[in-house]
DNA sequence: ATCATTAGATGATATTTATCAGTTTTTAAA
DNA sequence: TTTAAAAACTGATAAATATCATCTAATGAT
């Protein structure tokens, strides 16, 4: 992790969320008072469940986990965001307390904000106001999706859901980034890693997927969908 | 269900959530404006996933589950409501749809809150705003557990953790109400209802609950504990 | 009061999935 | 360039769970 100071002011940053587009000048320099830019390496740890929480985060560059830890130390990981998205939203209305953690996948340029100096302007600029709320009810709409995803389905369903959720939500593309990897999907999916390659490499056999050293493209979209929906 | 007009206005209503006490005489009277009051009997249905939203939904009296359902028409309960809570928190800041279906589990009185009045109020008063934010922060707290209870536990360690969450967050009592049934609790568990009464079972027989004639009683909290945590 | 429906109960079976063990390949580090 | 550490891969096995079938008891409706 580094700190560095080479950024432009919230003011002139063409990185930030277009949430902010909608602020004042006065407004993007106060937070441009209280938010300092830092940098992260693949795998870097950017803050742990249960540790305290004082800023919101906007991710400039790259790609993070969010992801939860049990009481046994094992993970799970819920969500990935990257550029444009704040993580925080729920945790700055909490305890003072993050109730997950979030590890860089990529390298990650993270700006945290001062929560309070946020919470400032969010309760001033009420079109600011909305587009936080509507941004925070998309991401609640993920935790319904992964919860339905979950409780019923099996193997093939809960995997086919991650790589669908992967490829329309994450990248927007149907070339997934090299950086998921079988590990990564089943910390997403809750399915055993064995058995999470197993149903990869059968996906490819049946040229849904083309899974060839850690690249994984979709090939039948339509197919995966079906089997989402089977379960 | 039964529209009901025998209320009285916000201002003067004692079943409404400890949030409407910060609202200011002016706030409450406008509110009181654009609500109506409903009575449903158990197993009605309040509102239905895919339907359109244009109210937030405040419970008087009686509880409700709230439910998802899936593409094969599965259900999922992910909570139980009652009285002091808001209902729809998110969904006023989505599109205008349910994304989630609500059911009443005994009898119930519902204020209907038109969500844009509603949402008019919450911009304005920010310490109102502020409780929302709070509660609607917790309310993400659960989801997560949940999460966290499906991807990784067990049977047992899955009913342990319903039978916990009911007893603390939904009756804050040893002694589950009465229309806890185990259907209920495999629909909130994931777990086959076959299942779920062989677990319980078995948890009576160990002493950890009381299961007589769909009367649930936690005897052995901290066993309970145990169980959840060991997954 | 009777009938239909739902919940509880339980054993048997089949399916699904996790786990283990061992091999190969790839990637990262020294 | 060698070595170490992950990740991919695969078969075998064991464990967990869903499903099915059947029964009784309780509940609610007419």
């Amino acid at each position: 992790m580094t700190l560095t100071s080479d950024c432009k002011q919230c003011l002139a940053c063409n990185n930030r969320s277009p949430m902010f587009s909608v602020l004042t000048e006065q407004e993007l320099l106060v937070l441009g008072e209280v938010r300092y830019k830092v940098h992260f390496k693949p795998g870097e740890v950017i803050f742990k469940q249960g540790a305290s929480c004082h800023n919101i985060l906007s991710i400039r560059s790259g790609f993070v986990k969010i992801y939860l830890e049990d009481e046994s130390g094992r993970y799970f990981t819920v969500k990935i965001s990257s550029v444009d998205e704040l993580i925080g939203k729920t945790s700055i209305f909490l305890d003072k307390r993050h109730h997950y953690s979030v590890a860089a996948l990529t390298d990650v340029d993270v700006c945290f904000i001062d929560a309070e100096a946020f919470k400032k302007v969010l309760f001033t600029n009420k079109k600011f106001g909305e587009l936080y709320a509507n941004s925070w009810g998309e991401s609640n709409i993920i935790l319904w999706n992964r919860i339905l995803s979950l409780a019923h389905k099996q193997m093939n369903g809960k995997i086919a859901d991650i790589l669908l959720y992967l490829s329309e939500s994450v990248f927007q593309n149907l070339i997934l980034e090299n950086f998921v990897t079988s590990k990564l999907i089943s910390e997403m999916s809750g399915v055993a890693k064995d058995n999470v390659v197993r149903t990869l490499s059968k996906f490819h056999k049946e040229k849904i997927i083309r899974f060839l050293k850690d690249e994984i493209v979709i090939l039948n979209k339509e197919r995966l969908e079906e089997i989402s929906k089977k379960g």
